[in-house]
DNA sequence: ACTCAAGGCCAT
DNA sequence: ATGGCCTTGAGT
């Protein structure tokens, strides 16, 4: 199974003036991305990996012929969408079904012959903030195909079992239940003469499950390509776009319940309706403007002031009358949290919701944006201009500090002024290219004259610049005889001021550039430069070029380094407002759909001016953020399998019903993520990713929750020793379940020891992350928010607004359980400390990738 | 010494 | 009022 991500951040260059511009960019990019980075596993449903990487996958030799769906290019399923993300998955490794062709050693799946031998499965600290994520990645997601090889400095690269030294060694896999040491197995490995044509990793498919199934993939070969279409649908267009998933689903001529209509072959179809996301991508319409208010006002007085730790020039006026807020603050630029957008604005915007294409700017040019109230403006009123600056004004931490990426790993480690672009302002037209820099001139933001440098904190011309600086000076209040939409060209750009001076904000030039003690020559302070998108700093250096436009090259090669970051950061040039205008758009989508998590949203505007770092949560919030969560969860549904019986029923095709599971997995987890309140907080790329990396940590805390919470307590008691007796109990439980659930299945017995060998070690570390939930009495409430925090951990690549989103749901939860426990203090700790446990189970998981074992054990809950 | 982004000057 | 050119001066 693949995944392979074109950045979406392609599109966002269309709405750009230089469409020449773009157009490089365009090309750079997609070369760029022709060798993807292995991000992710073959056996992850949502994982990463170049689409002609060796298949990790044990299947099919070379010749055979099995329907391989990586031949199924992102380009081929994605033809009207490149900056769409494209997964390619095959569902039924995912599942760890066996294929055709593979070789029947029954030896050769476990452990370290597993192909996973160059990765510490289990390591804890896989998502600490110190390891890489290459090394995260590889450690993670490959599942031994020949990528990952001399990764990290944990690789090892022997054919060690995996779990010799890790944490989860103590359940190594042994004939008895009980933990024993992994001798036996490894003697195994050591003893067992390799098949000589196999390839050097294999994948980690359980020897005796390959046995098992033998009967079924010899008659059957694999199925469940329509399986595979569907994740493609599911995820390229239901994590994307968001709307249309069960239309996606269906169109791709499958179901989610069933899979008959798939053909053995079918992956030789490459007709997905599910893909044709183009559709989706269709840009918002803005809603009809408003004439820039304009009323004649007494003059304003001057402040000065500082801002941001900026003397700067602050203009007061008399008390203004109440003036609506910018309409409907959809685009990048008219980031204004504001709450009080009218009920037409917000009824505009929910329609807009899900038809937006996010990953994208909107595609409002700058002459047709909300109002911009300029008397307001020189009152004070900073969210009429991008995020950034209405960050910095509000001297809120969010700003480009540069600590931002620079955190992030070591891609932006040397910019030490560079501008978050989650909160910049919107994203420029496409700087020239290094290579064509000397026969490219520069070209205005502003009117496409030719530009002479960064001034104010975008490439302008001298027109342009002068411009802005008299407006500023001399707090010029323009309006627009037209309807504010007025187009901005060199020739037109003296027809009206107003549309002018709108889009100098609109594309980020700064106010306080402008200096209030009119002092020529020298630099502006860092704080004024932070506000900049482009990096006053040492660019020059770093490109054979200088000037203004290697600064902005820079900038985006750096979005460009790594596929991670380049969706991150680049995703978030195109959500510059993210605190702005999507909290706008999330409340009155909340407000809606999820009411009970309007308060919360409310207070973090609320909030906006204060930190809220380290702000204590109100309780009510608290109960209210929880809600939402529970709300958006679907326990049971999520963590069980609705038609177990059917399942059970050896009739019907084993393929076919570990499909169906693993569709449903897949489906269950995008549904979910879209559920989530912070959905629309985030780009697109963003959620990919998240699920991308943890999707197996979800599911391993949400089964095991599901049993802590649901489940019989039939040998554990709370307070027992998990690991003692109750633990080897609950072991030997789920085994004689999981031993009953696949004979059924398979329609022939399968061994305890079999069993053993194949998942053995994946059980009892389940088991006890679930004894050691329902040990610790964990509740409902603690359980989402714990899922939400797993899902925002990043080792790698996490973003400030990630922080910012795990710290409030950290926040939520902390709250909570001093609420709710007051008689334990350590609770919140405790349940933390539990996070590093469920990984290690994932890790296994993820290694033995019979992802239906916890959904059994759940579904037979029930029964 | 050089860069470059400020402000200033002044012809238009 | 505009904008091309000049001056300035902190940072490199």
């Amino acid at each position: 199974m693949t995944l392979t991500s074109s950045p979406c951040e392609l599109d966002n260059m269309s709405l750009f003036q230089d469409l020449k511009l773009k157009r490089r960019k365009v090309d750079s990019r997609c070369s760029s991305d022709d060798s993807p980075v292995s991000l992710g596993s073959a056996g992850s449903p949502l994982g990463i990996q170049p689409a002609d990487a060796p298949s990790p996958i044990n299947f099919p030799a070379p010749g055979e012929s099995m329907a391989d769906t990586s031949t199924l290019s992102p380009e081929a399923n994605m033809p009207s969408s490149p900056g769409c993300p494209v997964v390619k998955v095959k569902s039924e490794y995912l599942l760890g079904i066996p294929s055709p062709g593979t070789p029947r050693d029954p030896l050769r799946g476990t452990g370290a012959a597993s192909g996973l031998e160059a990765r510490d499965t289990t390591c804890p600290d896989r998502a600490s903030p110190d390891s890489t994520k290459e090394e995260s990645d590889n450690s993670v997601f490959d599942g031994g195909g020949g990528g990952g090889s001399g990764g990290g400095g944990r690789s090892e690269t022997s054919s060690q079992p995996s779990h010799r030294s890790s944490p989860s060694s103590q359940y190594s896999p042994s004939q008895s239940i009980s933990p024993s040491a992994s001798s036996t197995h490894v003697s195994q490995q050591q003893q067992t003469p390799q098949t000589p044509s196999l390839r050097p990793r294999v994948p980690s498919v359980p020897p005796h499950l390959l046995a098992h199934h033998q009967f079924w993939s010899q008659n059957n070969g694999i199925q469940g390509f329509a399986t595979q279409r569907l994740l493609n649908g599911v995820i390229s267009s239901a994590v994307n776009y968001g709307q249309n998933v069960a239309v996606a689903s269906t169109s791709s001529g499958t179901s989610l319940s069933s899979n008959t209509g798939s053909s053995g072959n079918g992956a030789t179809s490459t007709s997905t309706g599910a893909t044709s996301t183009a559709s989706s991508c269709e840009t918002m319409k803005p809603p009809a403007q408003r004439p820039a208010p304009a009323p004649p006002r007494p003059p304003p007085t001057v402040i000065m002031g500082e801002i941001g730790g900026v003397r700067t020039m602050i203009w007061s006026a008399p008390p203004l009358d109440p003036v609506p807020p910018p309409a409907a603050s959809w685009t990048t630029t008219a980031a204004a949290a504001s709450c009080s957008s009218s009920e037409e604005s917000a009824a505009q915007l929910l329609l807009n919701l899900g038809q937006e294409s996010r990953g994208k700017p909107p595609s409002v040019s700058y002459s047709s944006g909300p109002p911009l109230n300029m008397e307001r403006l020189w009152a004070g009123d900073m969210t009429q201009l991008p995020a950034a600056q209405q960050m910095q004004a509000l001297n809120l931490t969010a700003s480009g500090s540069g600590q931002t990426w620079e955190r992030n790993g070591g891609v932006i480690k040397s910019e030490t002024t560079s501008q978050s672009m989650s909160v910049a302002p919107p994203a420029p037209p496409m700087p020239p290219q290094e290579h064509e820099e000397d026969e490219t001139p520069m070209i205005c933001m502003i009117c496409e004259d030719k530009a002479t440098g960064l001034h104010y904190g975008i490439i302008t011309c001298e027109g342009c610049k002068g411009f802005f600086k008299r407006t500023v000076q001399n707090r010029r209040v323009y309006t627009c005889v037209a309807e504010g939409g007025c187009e901005i060209t060199k020739a037109q750009r003296n027809r009206c001021q107003y549309c002018r001076f709108k889009k100098c904000i609109e594309q980020g030039m700064v106010l306080q550039a402008v200096r209030e003690d009119r002092m020529p020559g020298g630099r502006n302070s860092g704080a004024v430069y932070n506000l900049y998108k482009v990096k006053y700093k040492k660019h020059k250096k770093s490109n054979k070029t200088s000037g203004v436009a290697g600064g902005f090259l820079h900038h985006h090669k750096i979005s460009s380094g790594d596929p991670l970051n380049s969706q991150s950061t680049t995703s978030h040039s195109s959500h510059p407002a993210h605190s702005g205008h999507l909290v706008n758009g999330t409340i009155l989508k909340t407000a809606l759909t999820n009411p009970s998590e309007v308060v919360h949203l409310r207070q973090r505007l609320d909030n906006t001016v204060s930190s809220s770092r380290d702000r204590s949560f109100p309780f009510d919030a608290t109960v209210a953020m929880i809600q939402s969560l529970i709300d958006c969860d679907e326990f049971q549904d999520i963590a069980t399998l609705r038609n177990l019986d059917e399942l059970l029923d050896h009739k019907s095709n084993l393929s076919d019903k570990l499909c169906q599971i693993g569709d449903s997995i897949v489906y269950k987890l995008v549904q979910w993520t879209k559920r989530l309140p912070f959905y629309l907080e985030l780009p697109v790329e963003v959620h990919t990713t998240l699920l991308t990396h943890k999707w197996h940590e979800i599911l391993v805390l949400t089964t095991s929750a599901y049993q802590a919470i649901h489940g019989q307590h039939k040998f554990s008691n709370v307070g027992s020793d998990v690991m003692g007796a109750d633990f080897m109990q609950e072991v030997s439980n789920n085994m004689y379940t999981l031993q009953t659930c696949l004979t059924n299945m398979m329609g022939r017995p399968i061994t305890m020891d079999q069993l053993q060998q194949d998942v053995g070690l994946m059980v009892e570390k389940i088991t006890y992350v679930t004894l050691m939930f329902r040990r610790v009495r964990l509740r409902m409430e603690e359980y989402v928010c714990l899922k939400v925090i797993t899902m925002l951990s990043q080792a790698r690549g996490g973003t400030m607004e990630l922080e910012h989103l795990q710290e409030r749901y950290m926040s939520c939860l902390r709250s909570f359980v001093e609420h709710s426990a007051p008689q334990q203090p350590n609770r919140f700790h405790d349940l933390l400390i539990r996070l590093p446990e469920v990984q290690s189970a994932a890790a296994l998981l993820l290694e033995s990738k019979m992802f239906y074992v916890p959904f059994l054990l759940n579904s037979t809950i029930q029964r």
